[in-house]
DNA sequence: AATGAATGAGGATTCATTCAT
DNA sequence: AATGAATGAATCCTCATTCAT
């Protein structure tokens, strides 16, 4: 594929990923993602073959460039809570802009392949998606700053989360109340702390 | 209406419920309801006009039932933590029996319609969901069994709630898994208790 | 057939004649017929079989309605001129009033099914309806009131007189405009008469 | 747009044409157009979105071609009797072809949608209709060849071949017939003109 | 006589996908 | 590579008409 080709490819998956934004995924056709991009009605073909094909896309260009953020935005600070905030922060600027989430996309997709897809293979995904959280809440433990069993804290956290963002699709959450939320999962880590 | 076409009607529901909970809300077409119940293509018209009307009547049937079972279920016991594990008992029942879920279906609903929808109202349906539990934690409270602040902790657990449902589309929950969840949850409830 | 059927028959035509002064013939469905009688959607067969038998209906009881009306209005006057105005004075209150006019109804019905029709029991139908028309004119004739061809003319009248039914469906007709075209209509008749 | 679909397009318009004129306005689905041409099902929505578009762009279309038609065949002589009958003449050239006649569609696509017309514009269509009419009879007047009231006249004349030629969707109107009227209309326009 | 539930045919419309250019 | 015209499948929805009650 050429250069040009790539970058092509990749401006096609920046408009579809708006339209997967909007419309969830089952709704989206490749008309509409051919009216969002500047391609031919056929012309799409040469790129994806289906509209499954170009949301997975989405979701691995997605996947990289959260990786980077991630590991950036956390590691330099040794003490656990600090991480905790800078992660649950980073969790609300995005629940706070729910305009370009692909929650919805993202379980429609999943939800309509759930024949094809492994299921043993999506629970290590979701392992993987508390790992962070998990080293996290480890140090914290270590430390002594938190006292909780680090599984399940960082599993409760993270189907929180999951929580949060499936809400926001549908309701409006304001900044006070997911301060409220954030400082209580804070205060659930440390609750021992106090004896 | 007549008796028969009242049953009619609840048959039709019954068994579109199965649709969704199956398909979701986006991929169900007039034609799939149609096929699952014994209504000829133009015969379901009689009942409903297009599957939006169709979906909303079965969470009607489905809010009423549920009303039913959940006072039955919980009020006749003085202490908190037992209405709360009967409760998340319920839930984690639920939650093992993912095949009749409407989550899917519901989240597809509410996200197509919400350019439609009131999201006031919405918010307030959501306190109302978390009216149930908020009863049970100012119990809790007030007889010194549970320390929080109840607000915040209904709504985390009724989040948290929504994060295991959605979830649970997509990944198989063990049982031994919710029951780690469901202790976790308690044991915050209780965190301040042992000094 | 009872007399109360004999009654419920003519309610029928009554409401379905507004029907067709609203839709014209071939936007006219049973549906809408049933709607706007009280009967049942399969009762309506116990009298019609189809729109065109119930149009056929339509037309005859306004033919004969209109028939008494017409000898009635005009006959009691000797002066030519005198009928001429009379009969066109009515024809104007017609056309002022398009709201139960079934001109388009009409063309509708006869162009629909005008391979069925047999045109020369038409023309022969178009001949009588300006027959009383004749009459008159030949009245003015002889007595030295008109001087015109009296066939020719009276054919003139009638299809002017199409030509603003015709139009009155989709212009608003002035009262004004009707009376130059009456006054029009009469000074040709007696356009000799200066000499 | 190509220029290949151009002249498909005005293909289309064509072959809709005689389907219009055939079948009037309302009965003509698009299954009719699409079978009268060369298209698939979905085929003619990539030039029209429903018959209305196709009729209101089948009536442009001869609007075009009539006007051309209209100036050249009158316009070439000085005498405004010997002008009427050459309109006269083209008027019955067309009214003894009532194959293609659109009038019956063109009723009821008026009427159909009378509510959403604007019924003053109409209005101004129709004097405008009487436009050319009325500069041959005020010729006429000015020459001292006709003693009528232009305007009365000029409509008079166009109402008048209205009722003609709605008259022919349904008669068989005889060549005698209309030479007939033709000399009615011509000897009422020359009327004064014996003193 | 009368009802109204039920059926199935018919037409509208939208898209995924192909293909000639 | 790219276009966009064209096709045909799939769905929606409305009615005429039948039929059990």
């Amino acid at each position: 594929m050429s250069e040009k080709s790539v970058r092509k490819k990749e401006y096609i998956l920046e408009q579809a990923q708006k339209v997967f934004a909007q419309k969830g995924f089952k709704d989206v056709t490749m008309k509409d993602i051919v009216t969002a991009c500047n391609v031919s009605r056929g012309g799409i073909y040469l790129y994806f073959n289906d509209t499954s094909e170009i949301f997975e896309a989405v979701l691995d260009l997605r996947a990289k460039a959260e990786k980077n953020l991630f590991t950036e935005q956390i590691e330099n600070t040794r003490c656990a809570e600090e991480q905790m905030r800078r992660f649950l922060n980073e969790q609300k600027r995005e629940l706070l802009n729910p305009t370009d989430s692909l929650i919805i996309a993202t379980y429609e997709y999943l939800f309509a392949h759930s024949a094809a897809l492994n299921k043993a293979e999506m629970e290590d995904n979701f392992m993987h998606a508390s790992g962070q959280l998990l080293r996290i809440i480890q140090n914290g433990v270590e430390n002594g700053e938190f006292s909780v069993e680090p599984d399940v804290a960082a599993q409760n956290i993270v189907l929180l989360l999951e929580g949060l963002r499936i809400s926001s699709t549908v309701l409006t959450l304001s900044e006070e109340f997911l301060d409220h939320q954030m400082e209580y999962i804070l205060s659930q880590l440390t609750r021992g702390q106090s004896t």
